[in-house]
DNA sequence: TAAAAAGTTTAGGCACGACTAAATATTTTG
DNA sequence: CAAAATATTTAGTCGTGCCTAAACTTTTTA
């Protein structure tokens, strides 16, 4: 009997963690910042020489390219995995607040946790389940299946649309308990279509007509909701 | 500057790991087994060994009862927990199959995953926007928020229904695709209610009423699909 | 431009959870 | 009931990813 021979395979496990660094440099990258190694220990409460340590291994993935001293930056594999991660957080932060009735700002760490489940298929019919949403609740852009990502400046607030125009709506800027109370009283939420039937300069107040409903939206209002112009 | 003294908190993390083994071992309960080593490692596909060490700390953790040699035994709390992760899976497959258009099979994987997630909030409002269900695609009890689990037994394949019973449609016995693109083809899924209005000896087949409706499930179909008797 | 400050890496550990090999218990069997 | 077969535990490693302390670069400042 010969002793049997047992080949260590290079496994490649881009595991939770690894995915949690990915986010934190395409977080940095986008901000326009390097993704400096102490940067990155700040964004995941971590210590600068951990990071190193990962950075290496992240390297060693072909994930982001590594020059000691001089920070990380993504590969273009790693960057379309961080992005897939944004895509999934924010799918699973819309399903959350769209379905199940979740106020805007209690999702977050949950969707931290559903973003690493591996399923592609599962992401797939969720998106198709939510009606492939464009933007998630918090106003910010959801990257599709090819990693496109809309440019969140296509929203703008209620207050800068003119007499006339139509938009929906898609997401809200800030989100204590009582605002978010008062879009549920007004029947406002993700998707809703309107258009701006007349501007109370006075107030700063604006009437809106909803399908064949007018109703009127406070200044306070206006200048919190996310619409996309049509 | 006095330096200073940390403390080492007996952190108690029930991780991913550890809450597999109280699945099994729950698992092996159920079926009227001892957790033994071997039995245990069977299940997770892991060494006798591994599963010693894994016994030694959920037992610290007061997890489970373990005297070497005599196999583990749960504890309320492991077994409270080893529930609620039942009930964190079914709900995920009753999810993916009733909301998101999976096929019967495909979900154990997926929820595999999906029932490590940590949100008794989250739980509690998927439990709601799926109705409350009491009973997973497969048929299997999915167990209430405080731990108590209807009887499979309380399910019977349509077969065995009387002339002129109720009863509403809770799972099937096995999955063939095709089988399963049958079912959706009759427009059959959970919850569907129905009436036995005729069974036809001759072949086996039975004609029930759906609503208004009548149709005659062949005999292959309603030996199964299993119902819930009204 | 040399010294101080800030940033980064190396070195040495630790906890978790897996593995193999070897030792020890328990069961089964002749 | 003793030997053989089986089950279980102990001992020693390994990979992942975190930590602190110390060494080393790079940048800033006087």
């Amino acid at each position: 009997m010969s002793p049997q021979i047992t080949y260590k395979v290079t496994s490649l496990p881009t595991t939770s963690n690894r995915q949690d660094y990915l986010k934190a440099i395409l977080s940095i990258e986008l901000k326009g910042g390097k993704a400096s190694t102490t940067a990155i220990a700040t964004r995941l409460n971590t210590q600068p020489a951990s990071v190193t340590g990962m950075l290496k291994v992240l390297s060693d993935h072909n994930l982001v390219s590594y020059v000691p001293y001089q920070g990380a930056v993504l590969t273009s594999t790693g960057k379309v995995q961080a992005i897939n991660l944004i895509r999934k957080h924010r799918l699973w932060e819309t399903f959350m607040v769209e379905k199940l009735g979740f106020g805007w700002e209690e999702v977050h760490d949950v969707a931290e946790q559903l973003e690493h489940i591996d399923s592609p298929k599962l992401i797939e019919k969720l998106d198709a389940f939510l009606g492939r949403p464009r933007f998630d609740p918090h106003g910010d852009p959801i990257p599709d299946a090819d990693g496109n990502i809309s440019d969140r400046r296509s929203l703008v607030e209620v207050s800068a649309l003119k007499l006339g125009e139509k938009a929906s709506v898609r997401g809200v800027l800030g989100s204590s308990d009582s605002f978010l109370k008062h879009l549920d009283d007004l029947g406002i939420k993700l998707g809703l279509e309107f258009a701006v039937v007349k501007i109370f300069e006075y107030d700063g107040s604006f009437q809106v007509k909803v399908k064949k409903e007018e109703m009127v939206w406070s200044k306070k209002l206006v200048e919190q909701l996310l619409v996309e112009k049509k």
